[in-house]
DNA sequence: ATGTCTTATTGTAGATTATACACCATCGCA
DNA sequence: TGCGATGGTGTATAATCTACAATAAGACAT
């Protein structure tokens, strides 16, 4: 076999590997959460246990967004969302920590050179079932003011699809209704505008706006068993808003 | 050495290789271009000489904004502009193209089974004298609604690059300035306005909010030899843009 | 010199949208 | 029954957007 190992491996680190890292963005009605995969391994400095984004490497002949689909459904079973691609990153030092090439060595199997990660955003509703397929790979909805360090770069991958998101709900607002449940309270999608922009929003200008939105429709339940006065449901209705703005 | 040729083969087709791609706009005072580099070769069907976006794969120690700068600068001599990362493209057939695949492996001496490629945009002023470094890599402004069929998925790359610009031109309009030359007249700016928006704007209104910006500064010299009444040149204050928005 | 052609330059009125701001209602619970 | 907490609502002012047309200046042809 003369060297064929040795050359493998020459290759593999010499050619860049790609990657897909998914950001998804829950709400609880109260605070803005992420999903994480919890990761534990053991590096020089012993055992350790933190968390990751969902992503792993694509497949010799998947398209992108393919791959981001299939990774995100393979680590946290979730299917059936929208998934944007907002940026890569491919600095070389992003692998180099020693913790994440024993890991990746250890998941892929192979030397890994580098890996140039291509980052998508999603906004889901919080509260789906995560199926968490291994011990090794569970997923957990973690809030975002409290995710400390994570693995590789994936606080700056985290951040700049924050950037994004902001940016983006500019264009086109239909995202945010992806990030609440069904029926929810007016002061909820303020809350989530709030966590988003990260600032206080005046609460009767943003009722005014809020009650002139034809696709907004209000419900005749309420909240239950709240120290308080209870306030109104109310759903977002995609036919009308489609009518408007498609 | 025992197949150990066949082995590379293998190896450099299995991983993807990783490249970026610029979109450089330039505007003359009427009209949108763009940068293209001619490309001339032979395939099934004899000669054929078409144009792609400048672009080449990385290396394997290079970050991808340095390899965008890099690029740029080996294939058209441009230094000093601001190249901002907007998407990424890998669907595996971009790379089957017949006359692609032929020209990919006689530029890179490899095969090459599918390649991701980064885009990276950048608004510059046009005029600047562009290098060219070899016959077989040529830039040439080309006007964006006379570019045909690109190589690659470039006319994709394209669209996209534009659709970026428009949105990220809502959160920062700086960008625009840099499209224009150091100086310019208010038409100039209502043209760029007019290509890159895709719609005619209001004379008036227009000059409403051209006039009330403070980092616009009138000077004294107006066209000359222009067949009408001449109009009056203005320049972009940098500094007192950066005073009242950083 | 005169007229014609082409583009430059400028304002106003009305509609829409954004901002600042405070009091009563309702519910659970002690 | 009263207190604590959140829900729900209107008005006045400022700022911004929109629609719209007549005169000015220079080049050129006659």
């Amino acid at each position: 076999m003369c060297h064929a190992n040795t050359l493998i491996m020459l290759e593999s680190s010499l050619y860049p590997h790609v990657s897909v890292d998914c950001v998804v963005f829950g709400f609880t009605g109260e605070r803005l959460h992420i999903l994480l995969i919890s990761r534990n391994g053991t590096s020089e400095d012993g055992c350790y246990s933190d968390m990751k984004l969902p992503g792993s490497v694509i497949y010799e002949n998947e398209d992108l967004d393919d791959a981001a689909y299939r990774v995100l459904h393979e680590l946290t079973g979730i299917k059936n969302i929208y998934l944007q691609q907002f940026h890569s990153f491919g600095s070389p030092s992003r692998t180099q920590n020693p913790r994440d090439k024993v890991w990746l060595e250890n998941s892929i199997h192979m030397k890994i050179g580098r890996i140039v990660t291509v980052g998508y955003v999603a906004l889901i509703k919080i509260g789906q079932k995560l199926q968490a397929f291994s011990d090794r790979y569970e997923a957990h909805w973690c809030d975002i003011d409290d995710i400390g360090t994570l693995a590789f770069d994936h606080n700056i991958v985290v951040e700049k699809a924050l950037a994004y998101v902001r940016l983006k709900l500019i264009e086109d607002p239909i995202g945010l209704y992806e990030l609440l449940p069904k029926r929810f309270t007016e002061a909820e999608l303020r809350n989530l505008h709030e966590v988003i922009y990260g600032e206080k929003v005046d609460i009767r200008n943003f009722h005014k706006k809020f009650s002139s939105l034809p696709y907004i429709v209000s419900l005749e339940e309420k909240q239950q068993n709240v120290a308080h006065r209870a306030a109104r449901y109310y759903r977002f209705d995609k036919i009308i808003y489609n009518q408007i703005y498609r």
